[in-house]
DNA sequence: CAAGTAGTTTAGAATGATTTTAAAGTGAAA
DNA sequence: TTTCACTTTAAAATCATTCTAAACTACTTG
């Protein structure tokens, strides 16, 4: 916890998000340093592209949505965020880029974060041949019970 | 292999697609039944609605695509298939209801079986209070080297 | 600093998967 | 056999996302 807290602070005053975007190969425009600047704080945070665009447009500034798509899927190639495996109807990306995992509520369609330590993933198979592993990720799915 | 071959003779054989779906308290209509037949002969395959539609076409048969996605939904819900959690645009589901995982060709979006106990989840997080655990899927996403 | 250019943004149109609608059809119970 | 709830259907509607092509802008080179 206070290595966290500790990781945002640093995170988030280190770097200017002109910087940031600069360092992940991306031109720092103006829209651009608006969703990071909402973005890359260094807290997980789950979103949809509605999310971001309605966060943008309470911060004062506006985009369109064609650039919300496009600026996510910018920051997700270069790994800046993270876009989770779920078959929700919606894409659904994720501000923690380090390797971990979900509950996923399946009556409401809830995520909730599972940290990579709590799961112990001792023996994978064998990698196919000519490939690597690009990261692994867990999904629990939840029920109610009764 | 050879009890995975015992069992898809019995499975096959043993119950008509028929009783299958009023077992799994489905209505067994027209419709239901050619589907059924294509998808319950307990060979695991992966396919999408169009996909399932163009099997019912070569088939011999034909049905409006908004039955297939109604049925889909039905042999979703009462587990006769699975949908396989994966953000591509397309829904993707299984004939495989046991649990498993996939390894995800992240350039391709192939998707290749991984069997459950080639993966071992040694510890897993407590559920949270007042659910229960209904299925662990792991996502292994591939990518090419080099 | 000026001009050129490649990369970016935009509104609006287009696409594509899936769902809805409402009317006609059908399985099963009595 | 009648009845009724459930199912199927074609066509329209929806909704997330992508495309288009014109206007704009950040960076490079001179």
């Amino acid at each position: 916890m206070f290595i966290e807290n500790y990781y945002q602070l640093v995170y988030k005053d280190i770097m200017t998000s002109k910087e940031k975007l600069r360092k992940a190969g991306l031109r720092p425009t103006k829209q651009r340093m608006i969703i990071a600047n909402i973005l890359l704080d260094g807290i997980n945070r789950h979103f949809t592209a509605e999310n971001l665009q309605d966060e943008i447009n309470s911060s004062g500034n506006s985009m369109s949505i064609a650039t919300v798509y496009n600026c996510l899927k910018k920051f997700r190639n270069c790994g800046l965020i993270k876009q989770i495996e779920t078959s929700k109807d919606t894409a659904v990306f994720d501000t923690n880029t380090h390797q971990h995992h979900h509950f996923l509520n399946e009556e409401t369609g809830e995520l909730i974060d599972i940290e990579d330590d709590e799961i112990n993933l001792k023996s994978l198979p064998k990698i196919p041949q000519g490939y690597f592993n690009n990261g692994v990720e867990v999904l629990i799915k939840l029920k109610k019970q009764d």
